[in-house]
DNA sequence: CACTTGACCTGTCCGC
DNA sequence: TGCGGACAGGTCAAGT
């Protein structure tokens, strides 16, 4: 799913709604889905009850959850958790991949019938793999229809499992910094290059297209012909793709939710992605859909040179 | 070494 | 209507 616009949308709703409630309860209905560090199944989970929810965070495509360290009298159990001895809290780490969900639901969400929620029906479904309760009886229900996603239990600073570059939104991802990045992969088609997550974290399959299309880059372009002023304007297209996403409340195709169940309408504002056969907004040729490194890539062939 | 493909899963859509 | 195959937002491991 779920790229860096995406997933801050879950963000800044959790953030509203989770900090400070305490967990009582997780059901883990796929052992798969909640791992330990190791990516086994989690055996413990019962002695996450009583924890409170800190801070609600995101780097890349990972959402991360730090809990409070456990309230000993409540959860006497936490002392079969091989990290129990020294309990410094827990983070638990999101990541959605293709097909992720996770809705937040206190009751006031209308379920089965609003208009922007109707494709969830009734929680938990059979896509449900764990659910979250909290003391006001409110629930965080993580859904995944392929099973790709995970939640890991981590211990809190430990290193997230996945090689990671700048955090685009950041200070740090500057125009120069994305040239040294992109230069690990010199034959490397531009879209393709941009996908890796060492190169700049967060960026998927739908905003590597628009960011070509926003910096009128072709995205088959090998990285060794791209001049510094081709990196300068696709680090700004990058950032805009991005930046765009989360205004718009992320991208829908198939699956993607936000906290509160509703679709995000980036995909209605995309100027390629999804959108072969149409008219490019910049000078009306027909958007293009070609293969690059096995994924769907979107372009105009006119514009993008 | 650089890059591509397969695997992980489940569902949908399209053509025959 | 049914069936096979392609494809879907991610990432790692294995293969070329």
């Amino acid at each position: 799913m779920p790229e860096l616009p995406e997933v801050e949308t879950i963000k800044l709703g959790l953030q509203k709604k989770i900090i400070g409630l305490k967990i009582t309860k997780i059901q883990i209905l796929s052992p798969k889905s909640f791992q330990n560090e190791k990516g086994q199944p989690f055996d413990y989970a019962q002695g996450l009850r009583g924890r409170k929810v800190l801070k609600v965070w995101r780097r890349a495509k990972i959402l991360g959850m730090d809990l409070t360290r456990v309230i000993l009298s409540e959860t006497k159990d936490i002392y079969s958790s091989p990290s129990a001895q020294n309990d410094k809290g827990v983070t638990l780490l999101f990541h959605l991949k293709m097909s992720g969900q996770l809705i937040y639901d206190d009751g006031k969400r209308f379920i089965g019938g609003h208009p922007t929620t109707d494709m969830l029906g009734k929680l938990p479904n059979s896509h449900t793999r764990v659910i979250f309760e909290f003391s006001d009886n409110s629930k965080l229900y993580f859904n995944d229809q392929r099973r790709f996603g995970w939640i890991k239990v981590v211990k809190p600073g430990e290193g997230i499992p996945i090689t990671l570059g700048p955090e685009p939104l950041e200070k740090e991802f500057t125009w120069q910094i994305l040239k040294k990045n992109l230069l690990k992969h010199k034959n490397m088609p531009v879209k393709v290059a941009i996908l890796d997550q060492s190169v700049v974290a967060g960026v998927g399959n739908i905003y590597a297209s628009e960011a070509c299309f926003n910096a009128k880059l072709d995205p088959r372009t090998k990285v060794n012909q791209l001049t510094d002023k081709d990196m300068k304007i696709l680090h700004r297209g990058v950032l805009k793709a991005l930046r765009d996403g989360i205004k718009y409340g992320g991208a829908t195709r198939a699956h993607f939710v936000d906290s509160e169940g509703k679709k995000g309408y980036f995909l209605d504002y995309a100027k390629v992605y999804w959108k072969n056969g149409k008219p490019c907004p910049r000078d009306g040729t027909e958007i293009k859909k070609i293969t690059l490194g096995g994924r769907g890539t979107y372009l105009c062939p006119n514009c993008q040179s």
